[in-house]
DNA sequence: CATGAATGAGTTTTCATTCAT
DNA sequence: TATGAATGAAAACTCATTCAT
């Protein structure tokens, strides 16, 4: 009973009287692990209230409401994808280059952050419009910056005539979905047996599928980072 | 209130009294619209009774209950969407023939279905183990048939060494997962500007981008269906 | 599918188109099992009537409703206690001895028919006067003509005064209360260690606590406070 | 609408934002009357929350299911009974007036609490062994108690053997029983026309039908059917 | 004589949300 | 800054009961 220092005798990290900047990042923590986990409507206020060691009311002081609560966390986890992606990427480099360093940490921090994946990738796309635009958004970005890389690309090799928009976009679309379900599979394989598959792997496979194309990749044909 | 149609003062099709046949397809028919738009946990019983034009009561008679429901629907659409996809493909042309006919299929059957695919593809993946296994296994049947394809093809274009199993695993569901995200790209682009995207646009993007690759079709390289 | 001839595929014994007196019977019988298992309240007429091997439609049709149903099973069953216990008694023996008949003969037949003996003492009772009703009676027929024996013993002792009314029924409302109360430890020592305890045993238990006592009350002594 | 005394509007006692403990309180009093009087099953937790005067949730934040609500009921219950008995015995008395006081006790408190005395003696027996195993444990206790008195009497009467230990629990079952079975005769006959029966008189009855007879019993003599 | 088809009304239980302090 | 106390609304599921045949 005694609310001794810090480190009070809740679930989480803190004791009381936090600033508020941190309560709330407590509380968005405990939200994406519990919408990641049990998905939107079958994470509760009260359960995420718990895990992040404070009271219900706090969370609604805060957070206003679980909608707004969910769309943060969206929002939050959108922005800490695209930024580990951007951030990996050397905008100097060739094309291939980009789009390897791009797959590579994509793959990683999926695979580092399952509970921001789920959210991200299972629960908002499910869960209504205002939810899945927010992912659409940051989904656009990355759509768009491969795009932009298939062009550069494009480019560089002196294709004969640019490609038409709506086929790049299409390529765009097809290979940030194979790249998505990709690290579904990823997330998924772990502890299964035949060990998990890691995110080098995962970014090798895709380039060779993408880059290459089957039919030479048949042939024999591969990529190679270098 | 009526409908319309003949009949029934209910939303559903028919009049009172229906063999019970009849009545589980139209429960399960309403079921699969309301899971599709709605989501398994935001879907009520009620809303799929009365979507049925049955009281609920009915539904459980029949049904039992929400989780078998919802279990019988992703059965019966797995089985529709392999179906369709079977039917559309012909062992006896060349592979990569065959794959065409078969993402057409599944681009069309994803079309033509939206609160179907909604269920299979988006629902049933993220409310918990038991629905997810049920669209694993029906994923598994189509990536097995994918892979088959992918090493027929290398047989065909005598290829001098089988590729990996594991590699050809990674290529399969690379190029299910990009099929799956086309499919909801053409599903979501539906009533946006710049019109829709067919079934057979988006098999053939799909198939430029796998077969041939990224590399060379930026060179200018195409596959076509002849 | 097929109604062969006798023993049809449903759970009851009989097979189609029984003359009404069997259907009701296995009915009755049904509903007895399902009421003293489940509970007046718990018990399902769905239950009841797969058990009889009959459709619930006609179960209505016989016996109405699941209230009359109830009471008509209480009243069999309490007609059949009663016709037990009086087949027991030879009312040319002397009181002690007719006692000892009764009891042997109550006792036993409660653990030839715990379903009957929980319809009787543990439902009936428990949900609402109408069937409390129906119980007591029988109860009444019971302490009246447990209160009559102890007046002829009273009378073959030679006793100086009689009883007063209210002691005697003072006095026999314990002894049936003993009565049932150890029936109910018979029926419940049932497969527990240390054997079962069966009807003689109960009665010569009840015939000695109750007996010898009132032997002496008889004469005239009391037990008093002080 | 309103009750009298002083504030709420609703049915209970109080106003607003009492204390857990005296919310859990008031809830149970009101979940023992109503399983009292209406049974487990037919008792609906809309009405114990109604009787309460508060709303369903608070029952549920704060008893968490209606069987563990029933059960609390039953444990309160029977504590209280035990306690109430307990108090009334002098250990320092004769074997007699233990039993005596015990008594009393007992049937006082039955009938001054009659909705927990159904509470134990009719619902909790007739609801599934849970509950019943709950009740058989506060009978044990009193059953051993009773036992323990029988043996002192038979040591004070300076009886030759001790009676067997079966015989001994045989007795005090019976003894037990016919006390519960009074119970239910002194409570039901309140309102009766014959005015009613006291506690002091049942107790009366008991004991002259019991110990002048335990007094032979534990002297050697037997009854025996000739 | 007998039943498959159907439902109105009610049950327990959960949840997002808000006061009063 | 923070919370214990409290609830309106709705969900899944069950049941006694009745038509139409």
């Amino acid at each position: 009973m005694a609310t001794g220092a810090s480190g009070g005798a809740r679930g989480g990290t803190g004791g009381r009287r936090m600033p508020r900047a941190v309560r709330e990042r407590q509380m968005m923590d405990a939200a994406v692990r519990t919408f990641g986990r049990r998905g939107y409507r079958a994470a509760s206020m009260d359960e995420i209230a718990e895990l992040a060691g404070v009271s219900k009311p706090l969370v609604y002081l805060y957070l206003h409401s679980k909608e707004e609560l969910f769309t943060a966390c969206i929002r939050r986890e959108a922005e800490a994808l695209l930024t580990a992606v951007e951030r990996a990427v050397e905008p100097e480099l060739p094309a291939d280059r980009q789009l390897w360093a791009g797959l590579t940490a994509f793959f990683a921090h999926a695979a580092e952050h399952p509970d921001a994946w789920s959210v991200l990738h299972r629960q908002a796309r499910t869960h209504g419009e205002p939810f899945a635009l927010e992912v659409a958004a940051m989904r656009g970005h990355i759509v768009a910056f491969v795009a932009g890389l298939l062009e550069a690309a494009a480019r560089e090799a002196g294709s004969p005539g640019p490609p038409g928009e709506r086929d790049v976009e299409g390529l765009a679309q097809a290979l940030v979905g194979a790249a998505e379900s990709l690290a579904a599979w990823v997330n998924e394989s772990e502890g299964e047996s035949g060990g998990a598959v890691s995110a080098k792997e995962a970014a090798a496979t895709l380039m060779n599928f993408a880059w290459v194309g089957l039919g030479d990749l048949i042939k024999g044909e591969r990529w190679s980072p270098r």
